[in-house]
DNA sequence: AGCACGCCGACT
DNA sequence: GTCGGCGTGCTC
């Protein structure tokens, strides 16, 4: 056992929670048994005033400080580490490589009463968060009925249950939660199989798989054990999901652990249930609706291997797993597995190096892959495989432009195209139509004097919500009671400019007046549960019609549409970020991938006054891989990324002259301090310069060569750090993948 | 991030 | 003459 030297005492050197890049050196508690005090250990330490929970990192002989002054450690929280080394080191590793404090970064892969110090026991929470059979039961009438609420709430993370909690069975409960515990029973049933007869891990039989899939399957299967990227690219309806199942059967048989990542939450509903529907393991959730507890729940079963598949968001990347197999990560282009905010870190990016100090695949699947992914395919970092054929009988859409230059017009709705919505409707198929901008309006103009109605906080002009009667700005939220006279002149007219949902969804209860229509935005499904409702109305045939945004281009599966239009293609068509046009090829893809889903064929019509641009020619006469590869070569022109490395520095402040200041002694910093030939590109202000009332600017820094980058963000971001101007907040965005 | 220290305007 | 505004700087 060792025993810390006689009279001399040990430092800690520790990683806490603020927003401080340095560790902080305290005294080790006198006679301790280092035996059972390894680096990830959590520790309470004082600080400040008062005291906080922090993360052991190194125990050394000595300090750089006075040791006199150094406080003491006041007690050890965990036995043993609660992140396995590796895990540690990804932490470590993601903190260095984003920029992020340390101990910020760590304590992000712990749930919020771990963090705060809890020890591992699982406490009831008050407050209750209703997901998907929980509907079933109305969590207010369950205020009085604890046992029921906690039995249900415990389901809803882990579908686990206890033998303990199992005996509570009581017939006055209600019939839902009866139900799952029902449930329950049968998957312990199936789990005692199980261990007799590893078969007994699918429920029913496997599918049949075309050859590609087959091959996809067989690729990943003997890449298990070890580390490889996998990028899986399948058009909508090629079948993916039936690949991840087989896959992560043949994980389940080694008896190790799968971590699934999706984009949103609005997608998981359907895929857990073809989990659950495959698999008789237990399966834990993990994101943004649950409670704090419910992740803590699923985190901790994880951690103890007590379930076997994780599907969760971005957040979930970093639960530890007992005895992980595999990682796969949907929907992989999606920008939503960037964090914006904080410690930006990249989901997929950090997946892949979790893969490979695990030692394990990791399976990233899209049907529109990412640029960067497919550079790396080409560069041999990852193996594609490709499903190009959509599974079962389902056609694949048709693409056609609509030049709508010079043609009559009604709220967005050409003629042709109100006509093409007819005769679909009049077939009995469902129309879906696509436009990403909410509200009634963009802009209110004075037809008098030409006054606009602006945000005073932001860059932007106030969007009109007619039904709500406001005006809102959507990037600060700011609200205005809708006006009906000029401020300025008092005499001109107000005219709504531009088109929203909203305005489309009233000319269409003109033109269709006995045709259903459904729109669906942020507005519309803000209530919750309402945008399932909505859904499953569109799918029992009681919608015509469905409108919405961005929303409906992701995941959902609408059988009976047969016609897509995308509204305002154009829009997506002209931006200053170079990412736009990427973006506006998967979008249009994605919504493509609504229709004809079924063994109807669907048509897509994307509405344009640029019909001979190349991104949509090439889109409609050739695929999504062309555009890519078309893409990929412009920005090997450029060297953009990902033929360069990018890392953002914004800026921002309440006086406008402050960023720009600070900008320019870090652009002079950079000069001194650039060894290699990293470019450093501004300062410029950022495309919307004000926001929420503070004033935006920002230093691109941009190298071909990664390694060099970072040796120069090394190098800079201390010398920022000591930089001391008043009232600036900045914040590093390493591989940016917005300019906003 | 907290939290206290510190130096300038409207109240007993 | 004090209470408190939030600007500034530190936390082992």
């Amino acid at each position: 056992m060792t025993k810390l030297p006689s009279g001399k005492s040990l430092i800690f050197k520790v990683a806490i929670p603020v927003p401080v890049y340095r560790l902080f050196d305290y005294l080790a508690q006198e006679n301790i048994e280092l035996d059972n005090v390894k680096p990830g250990v959590r520790l309470e330490v004082p600080f400040g005033l008062g005291k906080k929970i922090g993360f052991l990192l190194e125990i050394a002989e000595q300090s750089e400080l006075d040791t006199g002054k150094l406080k003491r450690v006041i007690r050890i929280l965990d036995h043993k580490p609660l992140l396995s080394a590796k895990d540690l080191r990804l932490l470590l590793w993601a903190s260095s490589y984003y920029h992020h404090p340390v101990g910020e970064v760590i304590s992000t892969a712990f749930p919020a009463a771990l963090r705060q110090g809890k020890s591992i026991v699982v406490q009831s929470e008050k407050r209750y968060a209703l997901t998907d059979l929980g509907k079933a039961t109305d969590s207010g009438q369950l205020k009085r009925a604890p046992k029921q609420k906690s039995v249900l709430e415990k389901f809803q993370c882990s579908s686990c249950l206890s033998e303990a909690e199992l005996s509570v069975w009581n017939d006055n409960w209600r019939p839902a939660v009866k139900q799952l515990i029902a449930r329950q029973l049968l998957q312990i049933e199936l789990n005692d199989a199980k261990a007799n007869n590893p078969e007994a891990l699918l429920r029913n039989n496997v599918l049949q798989c075309n050859l590609q899939q087959q091959s996809a399957i067989d690729a990943v299967c003997n890449s298990l054990g070890q580390f490889e990227v996998f990028l899986l690219e399948g058009v909508t309806g090629s079948g993916k999901t039936e690949v991840y199942l087989q896959i992560i059967r043949s994980v389940l048989e080694r008896g190790q652990q799968v971590l699934v990542l999706v984009p949103e939450i609005t997608l998981t509903p359907q895929l857990e249930d073809r989990f659950r529907q495959r698999f008789a393991v237990n399966i834990a959730l993990s994101h943004s609706k649950l409670t704090d507890t419910q992740r803590q729940i699923s985190w901790l079963r994880m951690q103890q291997g007590e379930c076997s598949i994780l599907l969760g968001t971005r957040s979930a990347l970093f639960t530890p797993l007992k005895n992980p197999g595999l990682i796969i990560l949907d929907e992989e282009h999606d920008a939503s597995f960037k964090q914006q905010e904080g410690f930006r870190f990249s989901a997929r990016d950090v997946a892949v190096v979790r893969g490979k100090l695990l030692h394990i695949p990791v399976l990233l699947g899209s049907a529109t892959p990412s640029l960067e992914s497919l550079h790396n395919v080409d560069k041999r970092r990852y193996r594609l495989l490709h499903l190009p054929e959509r599974a079962g009988n389902a056609i694949e859409p048709v693409l056609q432009l609509m030049d709508i230059r010079n043609k009559r017009m009604q709220e967005g709705l050409s003629e042709a195209l109100i006509e093409e919505m007819h005769g679909t409707l009049a077939r009995n198929e469902q129309v879906l139509l696509f436009l990403n901008r909410r509200g009634f309006a963009p802009t209110l103009i004075c037809h008098g004097c030409g006054w606009v109605a602006r945000c005073h906080r932001c860059d932007a002009n106030l969007v009109i919500h007619f039904d709500e009667e406001r005006l809102r700005c959507h990037h600060c939220g700011k609200e205005h009671q809708l006006i009906h006279q000029c401020p300025a002149c008092k005499a001109g007219q107000l005219t709504p400019l531009g088109l929203g949902t909203e305005r489309v969804e009233k000319v269409l209860a003109e033109l269709f007046e006995d045709r259903v229509t459904v729109r669906l935005d942020r507005d519309s499904t803000q209530r919750k549960g309402s945008l399932e409702n909505y859904l499953q109305q569109i799918n029992q045939g009681k919608v015509d019609i469905i409108l919405g945004t961005q929303m409906l281009a992701k995941g959902h599966h609408f059988p009976n549409v047969t016609l897509v239009a995308i509204l305002d293609v154009d829009s997506g068509l002209f931006s200053i970020d170079f990412h736009a046009a990427e973006k506006l090829a998967q979008m249009i893809m994605q919504v493509s991938g609504r229709a004809g889903r079924a063994d109807k064929p669907g048509k897509v019509i994307m509405q344009t006054r640029q019909p001979e641009h190349p991104l949509l020619l090439t889109l409609i006469n050739e695929s999504y891989r062309s555009f890519a590869k078309s893409a990929l070569a412009e920005r090997k022109e450029a060297l953009l990324p990902p033929f360069s490395h990018q890392a953002l520095l914004r800026v921002q402040a309440a006086d406008i002259n402050t960023p720009m200041l600070f900008l320019k002694s870090v652009t002079a910093l950079a000069q001194e301090l650039n060894r290699g030939h990293t470019q450093v590109l501004g300062p410029v202000s950022a495309p919307m310069a004000k926001r929420a009332g503070l004033y935006r600017y920002q230093l691109l820094f941009q190298n071909t060569r990664r390694q060099e980058l970072h040796v120069f963000l090394d190098a800079l971001m201390p010398a920022i750090v000591k930089l001391k101007h008043a009232k600036v907040r900045w914040s590093l965005d390493v591989d940016p993948v917005d300019l906003y």
